[in-house]
DNA sequence: CATTACTATAGATTTTATCTATGCCAAATA
DNA sequence: TATTTGGCATAGATAAAATCTATAGTAATG
């Protein structure tokens, strides 16, 4: 038994015909004849009387009509509710981003959020991690994007997705390994950025000594960074999402890492306490299936 | 959407796992996932956190499970009713049958259903078309068995199933044409049963002149007349319900009619002011499967 | 008696549900 | 910190079902 069969015979019992049900159902009379019967079976029970003119509900169908319409009310019911429920996605969402994520998510994400939800209003924040997770924690913003782990215990996170890091800049060879990477000209984001710090980590690299002495500038854009990047013949690391957006010219400045790769996790980061969750979990998955689709 | 999928959700709710509401619902937890999955795509809300331990639902998800329980409740429901309509099965059905049916008909139908229907007593009679059409006019039988078309239009009938007529006797060839048969030594059952007049019909059969200008006789069974029919090298026709029942012996005496089919319709018939209306198509159902299956 | 209107059935096709096997992740454990 | 364990997700194959087209059968109508 299932809800489709229901509603054919409700609509056999309501234009008391087979054809007429079947357009109305838009199936074919065949199709609706056939889940009749199947359904008659299942029951066994003979639901209507076929040779009465026009059709009629036997005495044990108009029994069954009855729970039937019972049954489908109530699934139309909670159809209408999803429907609701999504049309309920209404009101403020103030969202902070990591300038390295934002640069090149929002630009994936923010158009299709806006159209999907027209009642919910975005302010969006360019913030550092630090200043992120103070914020949440305070109230001051409901939603953080950010790149995990994070330090803090009381936010919670939602991974999602993995972002590749890449290599870009110069140096001799088409491809280079890991270990050799301290041995690089680096150039990175300034302090506060945590991609600066992830980097450093993940490439295990310590004082840099290859930057011409009297140069202390670090640059708080990747535009900027890419520049003195060139300028300099250095080498720097980008996430992948920021990558693509690069001319070709540029692209064609981005260097294969031998072995392993590098990556890290952009995630949701909200408090619980003050948490839109129904929001939250919506954007979530909306995002997770933007960016998947972006990158396929 | 549809029952499983509502079923299931309901169960993760309930055990607040998966793999436990998979092991509840009898499927793998494989299939319980893409399912709710499914679900939850085709309504487009998360109905599950699946970080939370235990597994909780959303916010939203709680509102569905609400309706889904609503759903599933009522098709439950519906199931019941089925079930007890059923068990409902009844009371006295008062049937009357015309005695070249009754001979064939009962021993495939009878045990069957009194055994799918303990709470429902037959009583049976063996009358002719004319006595049971009246019987049944006045109340005294529910329902008849017997062989249509038939001549009162206050009756209504429903075509239980066509049955063939053969060929039974002594002749030179080993077919013979239809055109042929009134230049045969025929014997019938006596006046009153309708397959005589039918066959009279059917093939056209006049006077007969080939029987001993002495003999009278004519019989009301089709053992005698079987009997008679080898005495004096005559020939008869049977209905192919009876005709199966024969000893090998008698079989072998069966002749092939060469063109031409012969049959009879056999029918339900009830008078509608009174008619046990759902036990009446409850019976005309089982006993249409019944034959069917025997016959196969 | 032919026509019309309607339902049932057969066979092919498409869709869907389900299973097995495996991957992935996080939490617990040694 | 490597390893096991418990639990959910995913992929690919298989089985089950709903659906379609075409056609047969049936009853009512002119």
């Amino acid at each position: 038994m299932n809800i489709h069969q229901l509603e054919y015979i409700l609509a056999v019992d309501q234009f008391k015909s087979f054809s007429k049900a079947a357009d109305y159902c838009h199936v074919t009379q065949a199709t609706l004849s056939a889940m009749v019967k199947k359904l008659e079976e299942e029951l066994d029970i003979v639901i209507f009387d076929r040779k009465a003119s026009p059709i009629s509900a036997t005495e044990n169908g108009r029994e069954i009509l009855g729970q039937a319409l019972q049954v489908v009310a109530h699934a139309d019911a909670l159809l209408d509710s999803s429907k609701s429920i999504n049309r309920k996605m209404e009101g403020k969402v103030k969202l902070g981003v990591i300038p390295t994520i934002a640069n090149s998510l929002l630009l994936i994400i923010l158009k299709p959020l806006l159209e999907k939800y027209p009642a919910l209003v975005f302010e969006i924040q360019e913030q550092t991690t630090q200043q992120l997770m103070k914020s949440l924690l305070e109230g001051k913003l409901d939603l953080g994007i950010l790149s995990t782990p994070i330090s803090s215990s009381d936010l919670e996170t939602e991974l999602l997705y993995k972002e590749k890091l890449v290599l870009y800049g110069h140096v001799q060879k088409a491809s280079i390994k890991k270990a050799e990477l301290s041995q690089q000209r680096f150039f990175l984001l300034q302090d506060g950025h945590c991609l600066r710090d992830q980097i450093i980590q993940l490439c295990e690299l310590k004082k840099n000594k290859f930057l011409p002495v009297n140069l202390r500038f670090e640059a708080n854009t990747f535009e900027t960074l890419l520049n003195l990047v060139d300028d300099f013949q250095g080498i720097t690391i980008l996430p992948k999402l920021y990558a693509e957006q690069l001319s070709d010219k540029r692209k064609a400045a981005m260097i294969e890492l031998e072995e392993g790769n590098l990556e890290r996790e952009v995630s949701l980061c909200y408090y619980r306490p003050y948490a839109k969750w129904n929001i939250i979990k919506r954007l979530a998955a909306d995002i997770k299936e933007l960016v998947k689709e972006h990158l396929s």
